[in-house]
DNA sequence: TCTGGGGTCCTAGGACCC
DNA sequence: TCTGGGGTCCTAGGACCC
């Protein structure tokens, strides 16, 4: 599923964290049972036996849910949005399509142009990211009001962490509050952990409530192909297959020691321990401290003049110092991205000799780095991206 | 389906140092 | 001495997610 113009407030890929705390320590080649062993285990709770969920709230069609609140008059009707709205132009992509276009054959990530081939009668809309920005806005509000942690992660779906003896009657809740203070729609996934909980609110979809946990595990997800699990996409499952590892249940009887050999030994492990249904159980509700920031832009038209290009590039830089300064961080590394017509993309990055906060530095940097390579193809996008030095940034040696 | 934009993390290979 | 092994940093690319 692709999404266009989104900014996400933190990581959209959680799992890596999960990763590293796992292996970490030791490198451990088979998975723990849980990374917080015990925090599913039942107790009672003024009499009333309790226990510990993860619960996944996942806003329905959130980008069309928004634009439809606004143009009531466009409900029933296939709605797409992304871009400008022009369906013509083209390299651009649907951020989103209603029901009504989906059922044309429409999704997100397609061709504005396909879209339109496709739903010829279907509304085109521009995308709006601050209007998109404030109904999230309005929906992480709504959650903190139950007695709950909440980790947002993303702009249309957040982790609740809670205590409750009954979790469905608490998704339910969750629900209501959030149609009553939005108008919006959204499903809830239940689960031991975030994994679980986050595939259970696409099995919820739309507007529903459903719980996978350990029990139903293997009857859910056995039968049904990897890359339904969160973190394997189709390259991954392609790979997986190609050793005879098609669905959930070959890949949790899989051997780690072969993954680990085939895959490395953080990944290849890691994908067996996501088809036997283990995921990240701990709720943050810690702010979010991103790591870098980008922008990068594909032109309508292929760009051919160096010069042209010099220029595009010192203004993605100025653009992202600008960022980070605004941000308050300071940039450790920046990156150039250039993609090369037909579609050949190509980085080049380099390390600063220190943290700097000089958006100077950055755009001479970027320069620099666009110089090293050939210039002699035309381009359809550029982009510049820098990471950040850590916030607190504690000179070595004087950390706890 | 001629393929956006913004993120995060992992891997492999080379440089460099002791 | 023609040859080692580990650690760490850097770079480029890949995979995944929304």
């Amino acid at each position: 599923m692709l999404r266009c113009c989104l900014h996400f407030p933190r990581s959209a890929h959680g799992e890596p964290f999960l990763r590293s705390f796992l292996y970490a320590p030791e490198n451990h080649p088979s998975p723990r049972a849980h990374p917080r062993p015990g925090r599913a285990a039942g107790r009672i709770l003024d009499g009333v036996p309790v226990r510990d969920w993860v619960l996944h709230v996942d806003l329905d069609q959130f980008i069309a849910a928004v634009e439809l609140l606004r143009r009531p008059e466009l409900r029933g009707r296939p709605v797409v949005v992304g871009g400008s709205g022009d369906p013509s132009a083209p390299r651009t992509v649907a951020a989103t399509a209603t029901y009504e276009a989906r059922e044309r054959g429409v999704h997100s990530g397609m061709p504005l142009r396909t879209a339109l081939r496709r739903c010829p009668d279907a509304v085109f809309l521009p995308s709006d990211p601050p209007a998109y920005e404030a109904a999230s806005a309005r929906v992480m509000a709504t959650l903190p009001e139950f007695p709950v942690l909440v980790e947002v992660w993303g702009w249309d779906e957040a982790f609740v962490g809670a205590t409750t003896d009954d979790p469905e009657r608490l998704a339910a809740d969750i629900r209501r509050a959030v149609m009553d203070s939005t108008g919006l729609s959204c499903s809830v996934g239940i689960g031991d952990n975030k994994h679980q909980a986050k595939l259970a609110s696409g099995l919820a979809k739309p507007g529903g409530v459903f719980r996978l946990t350990g029990e139903t595990w293997a009857a859910t997800m056995h039968h049904r192909p990897t890359d339904a699990l969160w973190g394997i996409g189709r390259r991954t499952a392609a790979k997986l297959a190609a050793i005879g590892l098609r669905t959930v249940g070959d890949l949790a009887a899989a051997d780690p020691e072969e993954l680990a050999a085939r895959f490395g030994r953080t990944n290849g492990p890691w994908y067996r321990y996501l088809a036997l249904g283990r995921g990240e159980a701990e709720v943050s509700p810690a702010p979010w401290v991103a790591r870098g920031h980008g922008r990068e832009t594909t032109f309508t038209e292929d760009v051919a003049d160096p010069d042209e290009m010099r220029g595009h590039v010192a203004e993605l830089a100025a653009r992202v110092a600008g960022d980070a300064a605004e941000a308050g961080r300071r940039v450790v590394r920046v990156t150039v991205k250039v993609r090369f017509v037909p579609f050949d993309t190509r980085t080049r990055q380099s390390t600063l000799p220190a943290a700097t906060s000089d958006p100077a530095e950055v755009v001479a940097t970027a320069r620099a780095l666009l110089d090293r390579f050939a210039l002699d193809r035309a381009v359809r996008l550029l982009g510049v991206a820098v990471e950040y030095a850590p916030p607190d940034d504690t000179p070595p040696g004087e950390g706890a």
